[in-house]
DNA sequence: TCGATGCTGTAAGGCGGCTTACATTGACCC
DNA sequence: GGGTCAATGTAAGCCGCCTTACAGCATCGA
């Protein structure tokens, strides 16, 4: 259980950072450890928000989803970092689905438990509250996009977030080293597979990006950035 | 200065609740009273996030708003309501616009001033991450309404979420008692001036509603939720 | 009372992206 | 190595909504 820091590193802060070392003891007397396959659900939309969750492996996709199936992802999850904190902040139930992307390992804390910490603790009251408003900052970029970019500018936008968190130096270029499918890269773009291949396809003939089955290239950074204004 | 704790007041709940009456007292002190005219600007997307507001007199518009011009209305604030909250949670600079409708009247409190109770106060920190959390759920719903459905749902589902807050019993119906142009209306959907009217007067045709200038009457409230969901 | 101005009605035209429909290609497993 | 299945490439057609363009209408001030 030394690992727990690790467990609740949430990006620039943590909260357990907030917590006293007596208190990080107490809370993991509360986690629970259990384990997804890949595809497997972990919530679904309308299932009461009661737990929080911190993720230990593998990676987790968090995903509007509407009733005839469309989908929208607005998160990828990576180790280290929290999800379903949004039970924290009064919701009553799920407004998202939260998939298993890979075999995937997490620590589940009930909204009660940590509740009680916060009562007894501003400060990590607080740093819950920044937490909450991080995953804002995630939506809002997405109803920002949807609602003023069309689908290249939206491309662009994700290519470069994902660069940012998952990318690696190549030769001539920044890889993505996230496989990620079509498919998912149209739904976390908020599009169709086959208008997402397509757009793909024009930024290669444009020399923007270079791509292989499972890999994308960023070989113009500048030329990729102007689009995602546009 | 007796009508602070009203001041506070955010639908179901209040953030002066969380204070003891000294501490409400002592926010008093930190609290500064300024007037707006009708379409000035209370904050600009970029502006640094560090105050908080409170709405005694009037309405103000909270939008997104995109370089060409285009914007979306994401919440219109009336009296006893909360706003640019956000500046709790972390947020550097705003990302909407902040803009009186009516002549206006607020309360303005530094951030760090709410901060400084939140540290002291764990239960006025929580109240402040449940406020996040409810102006998160607003900021949803627009994402969940641009992707998923189309304008006369989204028309349909804005004209029940006005007639939640602002309608009042009419002959045969419910009206909305807020006047809003078609211009206003177009913004809270998401959509132009043009297609607002023109699906407005689509709806009348079909005798969902009625309508004249400043003035709509939700005729037909089963149907009207039958579209918003489609 | 009469303009001026902002609001509303309406319609044609265009465009972006979704839908539908296949062909092709690669990956994996026997 | 061949068969299977998922992932990808590609194109035609369509649909919803935006754009553009006016014409009628209310409201308010002079």
């Amino acid at each position: 259980m030394a690992e727990t820091g690790r467990f609740w590193c949430v990006q620039e802060f943590s909260l357990a950072d907030a917590l006293e070392a007596r208190q990080k003891e107490e809370l993991d007397a509360f986690m629970q450890h259990v384990r997804y396959a890949k595809g497997e659900t972990i919530y679904f939309p309308g299932d009461p928000s009661d737990t929080v969750y911190t993720l230990h492996h593998g990676r987790v996709r968090l995903d509007y989803l509407d009733a005839s199936g469309k989908r929208l992802t607005f998160a990828i999850v990576g180790p280290g970092q929290v999800f379903g904190e949004t039970a924290l902040a009064g919701e009553q139930t799920r407004r998202w689905i939260a998939e298993a992307m890979e075999d995937t390992t997490l620590c589940i804390v009930h909204r009660d438990d940590l509740m009680r910490f916060a009562e007894a603790n501003p400060k990590f009251a607080l740093t819950i509250t920044k937490l909450i408003g991080s995953r804002m900052v995630e939506v809002e970029n997405k109803l920002e996009n949807l609602l003023f970019r069309g689908v290249q500018a939206r491309l662009a936008n994700t290519l470069l977030a994902l660069a940012e968190e998952h990318g690696v130096d190549a030769e001539q270029g920044v890889r993505i080293e996230l496989a990620l499918t079509h498919q998912e890269l149209a739904h976390l773009i908020g599009s169709t597979r086959e208008t997402t291949s397509a757009t793909l396809g024009d930024l290669e003939d444009e020399g923007l990006i270079r791509k292989r089955r499972g890999e994308i290239v960023l070989a113009d950074m500048e030329r990729i950035r102007a689009l995602a204004e546009a």
